[in-house]
DNA sequence: AATGCGGGGCG
DNA sequence: CGCCCAGCATT
């Protein structure tokens, strides 16, 4: 009797994936290379984040920082400022801290194995395998989303994926199907797969060359997987902004705490635990910014995040009259940025919003 | 093992 | 709206 795990299966399995890949393969910048620098970048940028969205910043990236020692000695704040938009940007942080080891400790020679790969910051089990397999076909599986879902169904395994050991579960099962000639291909053949036809919902199995080794699709149980029990849960936070304006000038903050949008710029911030902004108008009459006035409030922005949904007030404060602007601005651990450099910090998707859809009319900047 | 970290696109 | 996306670090 066989299996859908024998030896000859697999191989059957195998050779039609890495056939359909070679047809089928999107051609992306990052597959017409080998420099490990940019297939690294390539997969930090796609971490947790879509091809169509992370496209234009790796383009971006390569065309600033061609090689890992112009990246390692650029400034993280330029790096801040192109990666604006992608999203969690420690992995930018960390990218640009692990350039850096590999300049300093490494002679600038980046890693060759999986088991030194994973040593470095930012480089977790996923990205150490698709980089060793990749760039130095490395026989070790890459498992991310698309490979839970892929070899799920194709084996019907019903583990959990939100819990830690079923990750082991998934790298065995990697490790014994993965060929020892063309590992890099045969795991971005199945990242494909999962990205263009093994879909989370309607998967196209009337398209798909493993339809006929699909134990899911056989027993016609291909949407119940893969499992994944987690829930996320959603908490509502509450910002209000004092955008202070003073001759030009904006009194900007720069992103420290453990929290969201570390490094990042905003304005003076006032968080409360519902919607409540009398606090604010107390700031202003009690201030030493000297002669204020509330220009304007914005209408609340709703911006929503994995796991949090910011409700967003900016309020304009106009500082008619005082003494030393960027004098009181350092008091408050804020800096005076003026208009015209705005355009060089890196701040969060909303308040990138609000700068340059309402602010910049009202006081007529470019943007 | 559980939690925090962005932003966008899809049905 | 809920779910997912070439995940990782921290606790």
């Amino acid at each position: 009797m066989k299996t859908k795990t024998d030896a000859t299966s697999i191989q059957k399995l195998v050779s039609k994936l890495l056939k359909w890949y070679g047809l089928n393969y999107r051609e992306l910048p990052w597959r017409a290379t080998k420099d490990p620098y940019k297939i690294w970048l390539s997969e930090i940028i796609l971490q947790q984040t879509r091809v169509a969205q992370g496209l234009s910043y790796y383009l971006k990236f390569v065309k600033h920082y061609p090689t890992i020692d112009a990246f390692a000695g650029a400034p993280i704040d330029d790096i801040l400022k192109l990666w604006q938009g992608l999203g969690y940007y420690s992995r930018a942080r960390n990218m640009h801290k692990c350039a850096n080891q590999i300049i300093k400790e490494m002679n600038g020679q980046f890693p060759d194995n999986y088991t030194d790969l994973i040593q470095l910051i930012g480089i977790g089990k996923y990205t150490a395998g698709a980089l060793a397999s990749i760039c130095y076909d490395e026989p070790v599986p890459a498992i991310d989303g698309n490979a839970y879902r892929v070899y799920s169904r194709l084996f019907e395994i019903y583990s959990d994926i939100s819990i830690g050991s079923t990750f082991k579960e998934f790298f065995e099962l990697g490790l014994s199907i993965v060929p020892s000639q063309n590992a890099g291909d045969f795991n971005q053949a199945i990242m494909e797969l999962g990205a263009t036809i093994c879909l989370p919902t309607n998967p196209k199995c009337n398209t798909c060359p493993l339809n006929n080794h699909c134990v899911a699709r056989s027993k016609k149980v291909q949407n119940l997987l893969p499992v994944k029990s987690k829930k996320i849960k959603v908490k509502n936070r509450y910002f209000d902004y004092l955008v202070f304006i003073h001759e030009g000038h904006l009194a900007l903050h720069k992103r420290k705490s453990q929290d969201i949008w570390q490094g990042l710029y905003d304005f003076l911030l006032f968080e409360s635990d519902k919607d409540r902004k009398s606090s604010i108008f107390d700031i202003l009459k009690s201030s030493e910014w000297g002669h204020v006035e509330l220009i304007a409030s914005s209408e609340e922005y709703k911006h929503i995040l994995t796991h949090q949904k910011l409700h967003i007030n900016f309020h304009v404060v106009q500082v008619t009259e005082s003494k030393d602007f960027k004098l009181i601005c350092q008091d408050n651990k804020l800096e005076a940025v003026h208009l015209s450099d705005l355009e060089s910090l890196a701040v969060p998707k909303p308040v990138e919003r609000f700068l340059y859809q309402e602010l910049s009319e009202m006081y007529n900047f470019q943007t």
